[in-house]
RNA sequence: GGGCGUAUAGCUCAGUUGGUUAGAGCGCGAUCCUGAUAAGAUCGAGGUCGGUGGUUCGAGUCCACCUACGCCCA
């Protein structure tokens, strides 16, 4: 019925096995194909930009394992495939590198064709690596996945663009970026961290700007008296004031106006001394708040971006706002939204004005100025000093700080706002925010904190990108800008270009020459620009199904997901554009529940990366201890939220501790149900195996089963609901700490304490209770198991069912990924049992920490045992499983201590958890009263507990009547006895040792001896033997023990035969400690 | 600079609505048990529960501030 069990089992050679098995019978596609109800996934997609990591294996195994579950329960599982990140600068960055190149004009010149197949090619080197990974993790998706790079993809990202435009939610604004004037391109944030550098000279200057006399009516201080005054402002760039428009203080700091060489100047009154010194004479003191209004005269004519309007009405005016801070400076911002400021010039309405070209040059328009066509930098002292010539430098000099520099030509980059194309995702934050509450997170806090914060601070989404190896964006304009037509699928582009664009691949730099003539407007050619890579995968709902051009009944059934799951950092990424492309389209969320992972750190806390040099690669791991022992570690050593230490050894740790004990006690199984040629289902019909359908399922006869069998049988089933029970609120290491604990259990208790059930000889209805109780367990654990360790559970499951040994049963899943998942059934639950077993196993515990201090070892059996607990619950389990306890300890009685003995002293204490809410502040004087109570009084009040009686107690002339459950009555150790207590409970052990007892204890002894004598021997379980026993020194105790104790030595040992003899030649012999002295054990095969 | 999270034994982590003496595993030392077990049991050493202050009869747990680390944003 079984194959044997290799008990020395490599787990990667035994996963490999398992790939190759289900490659040939086809198990992944036979699972993704089965299943009824559906049940959608959305598969994050991966950056095809490098190798698989730790993290990956990570987001996929636990992706996975919900997959798993959802399958085994009968669901179809809708959007389980492969899906594909393959635009983006990363993408570009790579093949920039391969190619050696440094930047944008590089790729121009290059070809922006050759260019893009390149980046198209790297991205597919990586897919295949991948695809290889994910195999070997056992994630089962589709192969037959999504690319974003698709045509098909992009047509439907074309449709959503054209629903957002059609909606007035595409606009064009400007964007701060920085922009390296030489390379003539903006530079992403990774490429900016390259190349700043926070010891930068630069010039630092002190400017007065003069307040006039025509400031705004809400201003809240006397303007007139204010008018000549100077606000002073602080800069490191004087090249921007050009582009100045407003000036920015903090709400509720103080601002001093202060007399100083005969003019009145405006400062933060934290900062004023710092800048002036400690001389000047202040005249007033405002709020931030009191100087909003103020206008004041501007320095120079800043000049509109192209094609702008601008409303200079609002300009030249003091705003408030959060950036300033009284750090440095004087508590006055300058502010040039062009150049850095947007954010603040849009909250409050500012124009956005220039003084400096993409080229890093002064405009031409400062000509009169004398530093028109100047570079930005250069143009620096020339600003200061027609500044100062006209009065308006207070004072002026140099400062070191941070600045960015262009990591690859070194020239000093631009704040610098471009125009861009925006979806107006703030006209949506209420929706935003309303269709998060919908969402289940795990861990809860995401909602409300990290993305609930996020979508609160909402800002429009910049989507466009001036990049080459992306969506192109489906816009296209006229020369001057003044027509825009955003087109919304192939179709209809290819009827405005008047051809057919069947073969046209969407990219760059074919899209780009698909033009046509407006009869108004001109020839119509796209924008340059290609999509944020964002939103691709935000999109992956509708534009994996190529919707709504195809698959339109696909698409409504798939969404929202039910279930999606990645890493943290993707609340501002995937988890938001997701969520913002579902809100604005569909107005509901993308997905219903999703596990948010946290970071996975190296042994030191420190982040994994290349430069480190601590990155731990997953085929480390795998190779040397198995896919199944990561995962098991993934999920069970800690809630998946938490950032998490990551080393090789807790690995191993892992395997040790659960993996290993899982096999070692389906091995034991295997090798005692294949002696004793046992099969599953030949007991009476009665209950099925923890409810599953399968007929694989054993059967109970549940008049034969044992207190610890029903036990067993009780434990598992509250397994499977508990487990069940997680797995539905998606809480993944709970379940896994459950069946930790259960496995545990079922080997170092149930296993243990039966194992001569399944020795002995007699094939009866006892022995068929255990095997079926053992074998119930193990196939339950192999499903419960499935999810979590794919490889292991579905060896252990096609064992049990007897097909791996060739077994056919019709109604049998040939995979355990293919069974159905464990019902509880509530016939089998028995909490009161459970609880019991809970307490015997305190009891022993205790009662061995007993044994230990008195130096008793268990082989020296012991007369009685007395045990005393807090609750009488406790006590009622004890003597539920007394033989048990009276085997374990290896005592002849147990006895338990009541309020009746008067071997023992009896102290109380207050159940706080009860008392606490009830007498709140007399809490202490009652625990005081409790703690006096002694001798007699005790006894008596310990009475009156054990009788359920309230105890009267008098404290400052008030009585209490304490209910039984709010007092906790705890006895001293009765005298003369090894005791052990932990938690009110008490152990105590009679040390005294009879000479009967003393000859038990010897024989006992001799046993295990000679058991392992004949292990020594080499002898098999079964092999008979004749036993030789001498001893020099203790042969008196000797003689007895075996004429006491003869028929029990030989019945354990095997032996056909006892002599108190020397061993003949050539027999296995042994000294041994035995009594006070030595034995020498012979044993020969009889 | 802001938001969120984390901080508990040498290491990895639990710790329910505030409540008795803060736990587990690994590692270390000792002893024991074992004819399934790379295992298991018991004992020991190892903790100012990151810090300060507060609320409370009572704080690892709640509140405020601070420190360090991580992620995201600026």
């Amino acid at each position: 019925m079984f194959q044997p069990v290799d008990p020395t089992v490599t787990f990667p050679k035994l996963e490999d096995e398992v790939l190759a098995w289900w490659a040939t019978h086809k198990i992944v596609e036979q699972s993704l194909a089965s299943g009824e109800q559906p049940f959608v996934f959305y598969e994050g997609p991966p950056t095809a930009n490098g190798r698989p990591g730790l993290h990956h294996v990570i987001s996929r195994t636990f992706k996975d394992i919900i997959l798993r579950y959802r399958a085994m329960q009968g669901y179809k599982i809708i959007g389980r495939r492969e899906g594909w990140d393959t635009h983006g600068l990363p993408v570009e960055i790579e093949v920039e590198k391969k190619l050696g190149f440094s930047g944008k004009p590089d790729i121009e010149k290059y070809g922006i064709a050759a260019f893009n197949k390149l980046c198209r090619e790297s991205v597919w080197e990586y897919i295949q690596e991948w695809k290889t990974f994910t195999k070997r993790i056992a994630y089962w998706v589709d192969e037959d996945g999504y690319y974003t790079y698709d045509n098909k993809y992009i047509e439907s990202l074309w449709w959503i663009l054209r629903q957002l435009w059609q909606r007035d939610l595409l606009f064009r604004n400007y964007k701060v970026t920085m922009h390296c004037p030489r390379c003539g391109t903006s530079l992403s944030d990774h490429e900016v961290s390259q190349g700043a550098r926070d010891d930068v000279d630069d010039p630092s200057v002190f400017l007065k700007f003069r307040v006039t006399g025509d400031s705004v009516p809400h201003a809240g201080v006397n303007v007139q008296s204010l008018a000549g005054a100077f606000l002073v402002a602080w800069t490191t760039t004087p090249w921007t004031l050009p582009a100045n428009v407003a000036l920015a203080v903090k709400h509720e700091a103080d601002y001093v106006e202060v007399e100083y060489e005969g003019e009145r100047l405006i400062m933060a009154k934290a900062l004023y001394q710092r800048v002036l010194g400690d001389e000047t004479q202040v005249l007033r003191t405002f709020r931030g708040n009191d100087l909003v209004g103020l206008r004041y005269e501007r320095l120079f004519d800043g000049v509109p971006g192209t094609g702008d309007t601008v409303d200079l009405t609002t300009a030249y005016r003091v705003i408030a706002d959060e950036i300033v801070t009284l750090d440095d400076g004087t508590g006055i911002v300058h502010i040039a939204p062009a150049y850095g400021d947007l954010d603040v010039g849009r909250k409050h309405g500012l124009p956005t004005l220039f003084s400096v070209d993409l080229n890093g040059k002064v405009m031409p328009e400062f000509e009169a100025l004398g530093f028109a066509g100047k570079f930005f930098k250069e143009a620096d002292p020339d600003i200061t000093r027609n500044l100062k010539e006209r009065g308006l430098l207070l004072k002026s000099g140099r400062v070191r700080h941070y600045y960015p520099f262009c990591w690859r030509c070194g020239t000093p980059l631009l704040f610098y706002a471009k125009p861009s194309w925006y979806i107006k995702t703030t006209a949506f934050k209420a929706d935003l925010v309303a269709n998060n509450q919908q969402i289940h997170w795990v861990p809860e806090h995401i909602r409300d904190g990290r993305f609930g914060n996020w979508l609160e601070n909402n800002i429009d989404w910049a989507i466009s990108r001036e990049r080459y190896w992306g969506t192109p964006l489906p816009i296209w304009t006229n020369a001057d800008g003044s027509h825009m037509e955003c087109v919304g699928s192939v179709a209809e582009l290819a009827e405005k270009a008047g051809r057919s664009l069947d073969a046209l691949d969407l990219h760059r730099p074919y899209v780009d020459d698909v033009t046509w003539e407006d009869p108004q407007h001109g020839t119509m050619r796209r924008i340059p620009d290609v999509a944020d890579c964002w939103f691709d995968s935000g999109a992956m709902p509708v534009a994996q199904w190529h919707y709504p051009f195809e698959n339109q009944q696909l698409f409504e059934a798939a969404h929202p997901a039910d279930y999606i799951c990645e890493a943290v950092d993707q609340t501002r990424g995937w988890f938001y554009t997701l969520h913002a492309e579902s809100t604005l389209l569909f107005d509901r969320p993308a997905f219903n529940n999703v596990i948010c992972l946290g970071h996975i750190l190296d042994e030191h806390g420190q982040k994994m990366s290349k430069s480190k040099g601590n990155i731990v690669t997953p085929a480390e791991v795998i190779d040397t201890y198995g896919v199944d022992a990561l995962r098991w570690y993934l999920f069970a050593s800690a809630p998946p939220g938490n950032p998490r230490r990551f080393s090789l050894a807790l690995v191993g740790e892992s395997l040790r501790k659960f993996l290993l004990t899982l096999w070692n006690t389906y091995s034991f199984f295997v090798t005692y149900a294949s002696l004793d040629g046992w099969t599953p289902g030949v007991g009476t019909r009665g209950h099925g195996d923890a409810g599953t359908p399968d007929a694989s399922g054993e059967t109970q006869d549940v008049a034969a089963l044992q207190p610890i069998d029903r036990w067993a049988l009780a434990a598992l089933n509250g397994l499977v609901r508990d487990v069940t029970a997680d797995f539905e609120a998606y809480e993944v290491y709970p379940a896994a700490r459950s069946i930790e604990r259960f496995v545990d259990e079922l080997s170092n208790w149930y296993v243990r304490r039966n194992r001569r059930r399944f020795w002995k000889s007699e094939a009866d209805a006892d022995k068929q209770a255990a095997y079926s109780t053992l074998y119930t367990c193990l196939l339950t654990l192999a499903k419960l198991t499935a999810p979590f360790t794919p490889f292991i559970s579905e060896v252990i499951y096609r064992n049990l069912t007897g097909q791996m040994a060739g077994a056919q049963s019709d109604g049998v899943a040939a995979s355990v990924h293919l069974a159905s998942w464990p019902k509880a059934d509530a016939a089998l639950l028995d909490e009161g049992l459970v609880a019991d077993t809970a307490a015997l196993l305190s009891v022993v515990s205790l009662g061995r920490a007993a044994r230990k201090g008195a130096n008793l070892k268990v082989r020296q059996p012991l007369s009685e045992l007395w045990v005393r607990s807090s609750t009488p619950a406790v006590t009622e389990g004890v003597r539920r499983f007394e033989a048990d306890l009276r085997d374990e300890l290896n005592v002849k009685a147990v006895r338990y201590l009541d309020a009746a003995s008067a071997i023992v002293e009896y102290r109380f204490k207050p159940n706080l958890r009860l008392l606490g809410k009830k007498y709140g502040k007399q809490v202490p004087a009652l625990t005081a009263a409790l703690k006096d109570l002694a001798g007699d009084a005790a006894r008596a009040a310990a009475h009156t507990v054990e009788a359920g009686q309230p105890v009267q107690l008098t404290v400052d002339g008030q009585t209490f009547a304490l209910l039984p459950e709010e007092v906790l009555v705890e006895s001293s150790a009765p005298a003369g006895y090894a005791v052990a207590e932990d938690n009110g409970l008490i152990v105590a052990l009679n040390t005294a040792i009879s000479p009967e007892l003393r000859l038990e204890g010897a024989a006992r002894d001799l046993v295990r001896s000679v058991q392992d004598a004949r292990k020594h021997a080499g002898l098999a379980i079964s092999d008979r033997i004749a036993l030789y026993l001498t001893s020099a020194n203790e042969g008196e105790l000797l003689a007895q023990t075996v004429a006491a104790w003869g028929d029990y030595l030989r019945g354990e040992t095997l032996a056909t035969s006892l002599s108190v003899e020397p061993a003949p030649e050539g027999a296995h012999s042994e000294q041994i400690e035995f009594g006070d002295g030595e034995v020498t054990v012979g044993v020969a095969r009889g």
